[in-house]
DNA sequence: TCAGTTGTTTATAT
DNA sequence: AATATAAACAACTG
């Protein structure tokens, strides 16, 4: 599920019920998820300092406070979810942060990433250090130059975090098929007019995804038919292709992307 | 039982 | 050196 937009779904969540508000404890029911710091050591640093205006770079959720801040990964299944006080736990609940009117929950069937401990700004820089430009604010030049130095195909170079932050599985498929590019084209032999036509549509397709809070499933788009039993181009009707392409499976129109 | 899954890292191969 | 591939991580679904 987590891509950029569901972490920014996650990003408004804090912002409401987090931001502003003291942490009376943080209740860690799967030490597993924790990657650099104990469960006793997590709910004595936080214990008392306030959320701040929560951050995310990519499909990371930045977690800042006035004194550390915490780093959410939500890997393939994470989730941070509110919760009223009372509210019967769930069985993949993996960490309870109590802010005093109800809990903030992180909750991972998975448990694939989790939460990192950052001390200082210092720290949470280092934790980012891997990530290149957050797709949402990436403008032409920097979707060129982020293409333009490699040869390896799109979807590789699309959902290579270091290259581009915040592009996954789903969202790199739709926006290939929307910019009618076939995913094993080398990002370097874009000429002009297709490398505009993939920066127009992945500002589109993330500016409605983020605004869903995740890639919505709608029959007009590709996420929603991708899953279909047997899946066909909405835009065309051509019979989807589906390809291991980057090691991720991926689904394409054969008729439309780099077709007519 | 087996294949597959919206993420990432590591080892190995080309 | 850069790129591609497979496996591993973990837990579940069909």
């Amino acid at each position: 599920m987590p891509e950029l937009p569901d972490v920014e779904g996650f990003r408004r969540v804090l912002a409401e019920h987090g931001r502003g508000r003291r942490v009376a404890g943080v209740r860690v029911l799967d030490t597993s998820v924790l990657h650099d710091v104990t469960a006793r050591a997590l709910d004595a640093a936080l214990s008392g300092c306030r959320f701040d205006e929560p951050d995310r770079l990519g499909k990371w959720l930045i977690a800042r406070t006035d004194g550390p801040s915490v780093l959410i990964h939500f890997g393939m299944t994470g989730e941070l979810v509110w919760c009223e006080p009372g509210a019967e736990g769930h069985r993949h609940d993996r960490v309870v942060v109590d802010v005093g009117d109800g809990e903030l929950r992180y909750r991972d069937m998975r448990k694939l990433k989790g939460l990192w401990f950052a001390e200082d700004e210092a720290a949470v820089a280092t934790l980012l250090a891997a990530e290149g430009p957050d797709a949402l604010s990436l403008d032409r030049e920097g979707l060129d130059g982020a293409l333009s130095g490699s040869r390896r195909r799109l979807k590789a170079a699309l959902m290579d975090q270091g290259t581009v932050a915040g592009l996954g599985n789903l969202l790199v498929d739709e926006i290939l098929w929307r910019a009618r590019l076939r995913p094993d084209r080398r990002g370097a032999d874009l000429d002009a007019a297709e490398r505009a036509a993939l920066h127009r549509e992945m500002r589109r397709v993330l500016r409605e995804s983020v605004r869903a809070g995740r890639v919505p499933p709608r029959r007009s788009w590709l996420t929603g038919a991708r899953d279909e039993p047997d899946p066909h181009c909405p835009r065309c009707g051509t019979a989807l292709r589906r390809d291991r392409v980057g090691g991720r499976s991926t689904v394409w129109c054969p008729h439309c992307q780099d077709g007519s």
